[in-house]
DNA sequence: GCACCATGTGGCATATTGTCGCAGCCCTCG
DNA sequence: CGAGGGCTGCGACAATATGCCACATGGTGC
């Protein structure tokens, strides 16, 4: 139901958090992808010189110094590495000023990080927003993830992000500490 | 309370909302501007045609449906109208799925809708290299997104990409439609 | 006209949150 | 040591939100 294509669709993953970068990279392998993954900017333009490839994943928060505008600046190098590569930023930390400012720069699309495989693919396809297709296009998407699931996975990211700590996560999250306990104590999280 | 006809500085402001509307082409015309109003589409599609305004403020929330697509849909038409207007859109109900489809579409900018006119103004001027005009949010890098915040863009995405159907919307989600409902008309959740 | 579907609303009964408050713990500082 | 100060777990209660049914409108296609 997906991509039949093989080794010639190549992918290369950019994004500085080993673990998700690795998780992310072994799904799109097991998909049939041949993928190329970068940690560092330069790393990543290294890369997309040589494989050219067709899909770039791009992550805004790279190099985690505080500036979350390298990955932004990274946009126009990469398009100029690889003129045939299609750019999907995707952070962890999204907001409409980024994501503009990265559709002008010339990315596909952009996604904010809790994402499941499927729809980073989809991103790269049709996703949205085909020169003329108009926004009447609808392609049936298999399963968007329901709205708790999302949640669910938010949630844990922040909370890893900020060592396990509750009272931490809930002041990130703008959510009362006491709703965060609950919902992390209710839900074994279903799908 | 549009004259001076000033050629060189003509803009169109779309928005049904009947005093946004006003209080915003009054601050225009104060400013200098030659300013023309309309509250639908096809008003828009007309005026845009017959005095093809350098710039264009487009309201995504027309003709109120709970859905927000009425104002996406009229960003190709008013380019096509009008080759030579700057668009931007503007909106109370922003997300990044329909600023992504926007600037796609071939907006200027996207704007979330506490705007004040200068931000407005400078949105359509600034470059991509611009020190960053406008855009109501753009929270230090250690803003997460709050999980409502996530869940209103996720729940926008989903609603794109099944071309604005509420009903297949909440059908995709396993969510109801009348919860839907409530959410899409009641949130403009920021952060 | 008549099914069929999407949508806009109103009205509940029930589930989930937002908030307070309090207690126990583990640290650090004076 | 004792006094903060932060984190956590949990009880209680009111304010919301959600699930669900119903009905009316407006389009479409037969």
């Amino acid at each position: 139901m997906n991509t039949e294509v093989t080794s010639r669709h190549r992918i290369l993953v950019i994004d500085d958090d080993a673990a998700f970068n690795r998780v992310l990279c072994r799904a799109l392998a097991r998909r049939g992808y041949a993928v190329a993954s970068a940690h560092t900017a330069a790393e990543a333009l290294t890369l997309a010189e040589r494989e050219c490839p067709a899909m770039i994943v791009l992550d805004l928060n790279l190099a985690g110094t505080g500036g979350s505008m390298s990955g932004l600046a990274l946009v126009a190098p990469l398009k100029r590495a690889c003129p045939n590569g299609n750019i999907v930023v995707l952070t962890g930390y999204a907001s409409i000023a980024t994501a503009v400012e990265a559709i002008k720069l010339g990315a596909r699309h952009y996604l904010a990080k809790p994402v499941d495989v499927d729809a980073l693919l989809a991103a790269f396809g049709t996703g949205i927003g085909a020169p003329d297709t108009g926004i009447a296009d609808s392609p049936p998407p298999g399963t968007p993830l329901s709205v708790d699931r999302m949640e669910w996975e938010h949630i844990q990211r922040i909370l890893l992000e900020h060592g396990g700590n509750i009272s931490a996560t809930a002041r990130a999250l703008k959510m009362h500490r006491r709703t965060l306990q609950r919902k992390l104590g209710k839900r074994p999280a279903r799908f």
